[in-house]
DNA sequence: TTTCTAATGTTATATTATTACATAATGTTA
DNA sequence: TAACATTATGTAATAATATAACATTAGAAA
């Protein structure tokens, strides 16, 4: 059923909003507003969920159990990814700097350990909030 | 009650168990864990928990929610936390590199935004897993 | 067309975390 | 020390997040 770049419908459904959405999204919020799109039950939305993270059309904030659409063209699969995060009003943001992730794809612990993903999220406060 | 390093009774029983542990430990399991020394309510574990990480004792690993005791004596406060995981046995390790740090310590997005925290978490395969 | 795989639908339940309220212990200041 | 403030504790209930299990359907592949 899904080929490369095509989306199900209810992954459509459920990127469409999240990618609508100026703030991260919760699942529960997300299901409550698929409701009237047919999507009944946590367990399509969690689903949908997934699978958009696994091929990168959206991200999860881990320290907020969210979900924001991708808006970096580099990453189109999910396995570099840094947020900042405003510690007072919870504007998510991604960000894009190469040379954050050439540093961090390129890091190396003692063991030269060499790692397939990372995730970064950086917390303080946002220029509104400062 | 609390001052400075000293634990409260909770606290410190929540603290042994996690600093025993070889791997990250979730609220529930620690839960489990403690009943016997009276703690008998997430609650209390929860507590304990958020408490430890404020003042930089054990760290969330937020991809697992699950925690583990500090073993890097330069992070007194949780606020530079660095983490590899293997996605095959789970083994989380917390990375101390100076030049890590450092460098995110630094860093600084397009907005001029300055961080006064973060949590990276790499994963991958550790040695055995490879 | 047959077979395989991925997605869906549905119910129930597991896991993670917090609210609300009462009490107790310690710290602080007059 | 007495009065007050602050932090920790105890307990019950419940909210929020996520998955297991099973049946069905849609599309891809042979």
């Amino acid at each position: 059923m899904q080929k490369q770049n095509f989306l199900t419908k209810n992954q459509q459904i459920i990127f469409d909003l999240i990618d609508k959405s100026p703030e991260p999204m919760k699942a529960y919020a997300i299901l409550f507003n698929v409701q009237k799109k047919g999507i009944k039950a946590p367990l399509q939305v969690y689903r949908a969920l997934d699978k958009l993270v696994e091929i990168g059309k959206i991200h999860k904030i881990e320290s907020r159990n969210a979900f924001i659409a991708c808006h970096n063209s580099s990453c189109q699969v999910a396995k570099a990814t840094a947020f900042s995060i405003c510690e007072i009003c919870e504007k998510v943001t991604e960000i894009s700097s190469s040379g954050l992730s050439k540093y961090l794809a390129n890091f190396k612990d003692k063991d030269g350990m060499k790692y397939s993903k990372y995730n970064l999220e950086f917390f303080g406060l946002c220029k509104k909030c400062r």
